[in-house]
DNA sequence: TATGAATGAGGGTTCATTCAT
DNA sequence: AATGAATGAACCCTCATTCAT
C-alpha cells in the first residue's frame, strides 16, 4: 500500500541517499544543495521541504551513524562477553557499516572524525561519548588484568580506534570494498590480534 | 644584506606562515586568500605574485610536509637499524614536526589523511608512496623474523599508521601541545609497545 | 444552520483575519502566505481557494478599510452639518476603525499611505477620491465662509489629512490603544480644534 | 587631479546615488542589489566592497538624512529665534532636502515615518530623538506663552509633524517638484500659519 | 473543499582571481 | 614588487504558486 506517509518518505528518504553519495564524493563543503536534489531526482525547493538547511540535512546523516553506533556500544559495553568480543563488536559496526552503507562511514571518518572545520559543540560531544565509551571498554579489560595497566587507558584506546579507522580510511581512499565475510573477519582479525596482542597484560 | 632576493624570501615566507595558520585553523576550504593576506601583513594581490593561486599555496605547504618527511624515509628505509628504531624514526617525525611546525601535521592529517575532497591525483600519489614506504620497513620487519608473517604487511602498516595518525589527531583536536622530550618518548613508547607487542613474531 | 455557504464565510473569514494580524506584523512584503495559513489555522494551499494570490488578499483587506470609509465620506459629503462636524465624522471613522479593528488602520497607513512601493493605478486611484472627497468639504468649508480662503483647498487638507494621519501613525509606532470614549474624543477635539483655529476665517 | 582616493569617492558616490534612486523606486525590500549595482554602473560584487550589506548601505542612506537634520535641530533649538522661526527652519530642512535630494526625503517619509517593517532599534532611537527635539521647541513655544497650554505638547508636536509630513508625502506620491523658492515659502506659510493660528495661545 | 508536497525563479552574499596603477 | 579596486560565478535559502490526491 502506498499511502501519503510512504510517499514522503520515499522523497525524504531518496534525499537522504542522495546527500550520502554527493557528501561522501565531493565531502560536506563541496557538495552542493542542487546536487543533492538533482541526485535525489526532485527539485531544488524540495530538499528545504524536508531539511531545514544543509546543516540540518547534514546532522541527519550524522545521526543515523550515532545512533546506531550508540546502539552497538549500549549492548557491547553491558555484554558480558570478555574484552576481546567487545572490541570486535565495535569493529563490527565499522565493517558491516562499510559494507551496507559505506558512505556512512567514510563521512565519518572524512568530515567528523578528523576534521575540526565542521565540529559544532553538539557534534564534538558525540564525538567525546563516543571516546568515553569506548574507553570503559578498554578499562574495563584493564581492570579484568587482561589488558596491560601500564599504558592509560586513554592512550590505549587512542591506538584501537587509530587502527581501526586507518584500516577504513584506507578502504576509503582506495574506494576498495568488503567482498566477503570472510574478508571482514581476517580485517577484524588483524587488528584485534596486533592490538590485544600489544596491549595484553603479560 | 637585504637585498631584493633577501626580501622576495620574506614576504614568501609571511605568506606560507601565515598560510599554515589560517589553513589550520580554518580549514583549507574555508581559509581565504584575504585572510592569509592579512595575517602575512600584505596586501592580498601580492600573494598572487608568489603563488599562482589557492591550490598551488595549498600545494607548496604540502610539498614542505612531503619533502621533509620522504628525506626521513629514505634515510629510514636504508639505514642498518632494526625495524623499532626505524618505526621510531617515522613516530619521532610526526611528534617533532608536531612540536615545531604543528600546524604542518594538523594540515595533513585534516586535509589530507582521511580526506577526499582535496585529493588531486598528484597528492594521492604521493600519500601511496608514503604507505608503501612504510610497507617496506614493516615487510623488512617480516623477512628478518622480527614481525609476525601470518599479517599481510599492508594490514600492518596500517595498524601502525592508524595508531600513530590518531595518536596526534587526538591532540590536534583537543588542542594539546607536546611540553617535554619526555612526554614525547612516553607516546612514541606506547605506540611501539603495542604496535610491536601486537605485530611480534612469537 | 452552519451550511456549506456558512462554512465558506467562516474559513474565508479567517484567513482575512489572519491576514490583517500577520500583516499589520510584518508588513505586506514580509508577510508569508504561510504565515497568514498558520494564523488561520488551515493549509496553506486553501488561501488560494478563496484568493487567487497574494496581491488579491490583499486587496480584499484594502477594500474593506476603503468600502467603509468611503460609505461614511458618501454621508459625511451629502450631510448639512458644519464643516467641523463632518471633519469630526471622518476622524471619527479613522479613531473608532482603530478601536475596532486597528490592524486595518495600520495596514492603510503603513502600506498605502505613505509607501509607493505598493501603490498599484487601481490603489493610487482609491487614495486620490479618498483626498478629493475630503477636500471637496473643506472647500464647502471654504465656499461658507467658515475657513479661510487665503490657502488652496488642497493645502488646507493636507495638512488636515496630515495631523489625523500622524496621530494615528504615532499610536501605531507605539502600539498604543484608545481605552476610552473620552480620549478619543480628547484626540478629536485637539486635531480639529488646532486645524480649525488655523484655518478659520477671521 | 583624480588620485585613488578620488576615484573611490565616484564609485562609493556613485553607488549611493544609485541605490538613493532604486530604494526610491521600488522601495528598500523590493530594491535588488544587482538594480543598484546596474545602476550604478558597476559590477555586483563591487557594492560589497564599500558596504557590507544591503543594511549597511540603507543606513548609509538614512545617515545622510539623519545627520544633516540633526544639524539643522541643534542650530534651531540652540538658536535665539521664536517657536515659528523655529518650526520653519525644520520645515525648511524638509523642504531643501526636497529641492536638492528628494530621494532622502521619500525613503524617509516611505520606510521610516511610516513603516515598522525596517525599524531596528537603533533606528527607532533616531527617530524618537527627531521627535522629542521637535517637542523641546513647541515646549519651549508653550513656556514663553506663545502656544496655548491646554494640549500636550506631544499632541501638538505630532500635528505638527504630521501636517508637514503629510505635505512632503502628497508631493511623492503625486511626482511634484517645488519649483521655486515663492513656492517653497508658500508651503511653509501654510503649514506654519495653520498650525500656529490652530495652536497659539490666545 | 482541503491538504501539503512539489516547483523553481529569484535575491543576498562570498570570495578566488584579475588588473590598472 | 605592491596595492586594493573591480569582476562575476557560485551557492544557500526563501516563498509565491501549482497540483495531485
Amino acid at each position: 500500500m502506498r499511502d501519503a506517509a510512504h510517499l514522503r518518505e520515499d522523497k525524504e528518504g531518496a534525499i537522504f541517499e542522495a546527500a550520502l553519495k554527493v557528501i561522501t564524493e565531493k565531502g560536506f563543503h563541496r557538495a552542493r544543495m542542487s546536487d543533492i536534489a538533482r541526485k535525489a531526482g526532485i527539485s531544488y525547493g524540495l530538499v528545504y521541504h524536508y531539511y531545514s538547511n544543509k546543516e540540518d540535512l547534514f546532522d541527519a546523516v550524522l545521526n543515523r551513524w550515532w545512533d546506531h553506533l550508540f546502539a552497538i556500544l549500549k549492548d557491547v559495553s553491558r555484554g558480558v562477553e570478555d574484552v576481546t568480543s567487545k572490541l570486535r563488536g565495535i569493529i563490527f559496526y565499522f565493517l558491516n557499516t562499510y559494507q551496507d552503507k559505506f558512505e556512512l562511514v567514510s563521512i565519518f571518518i572524512t568530515e567528523i572524525s578528523r576534521s575540526t572545520a565542521n565540529l559544532t559543540p553538539r557534534r564534538l560531544e558525540r564525538f567525546k561519548s563516543f571516546i568515553a565509551l569506548t574507553e570503559s571498554v578498554i578499562k574495563e579489560g584493564q581492570d579484568n588484568g587482561v589488558l596491560r595497566n601500564d599504558l592509560k587507558a586513554r592512550y590505549l584506546t587512542t591506538i584501537f580506534l587509530g587502527a581501526l579507522e586507518t584500516f577504513i580510511s584506507t578502504m576509503v581512499i582506495a574506494n576498495q570494498r568488503i567482498k566477503s565475510n570472510a574478508q571482514k573477519e581476517r580485517i577484524a582479525d588483524s587488528i584485534l590480534e596486533v592490538f590485544i596482542n600489544g596491549a595484553k597484560n603479560v
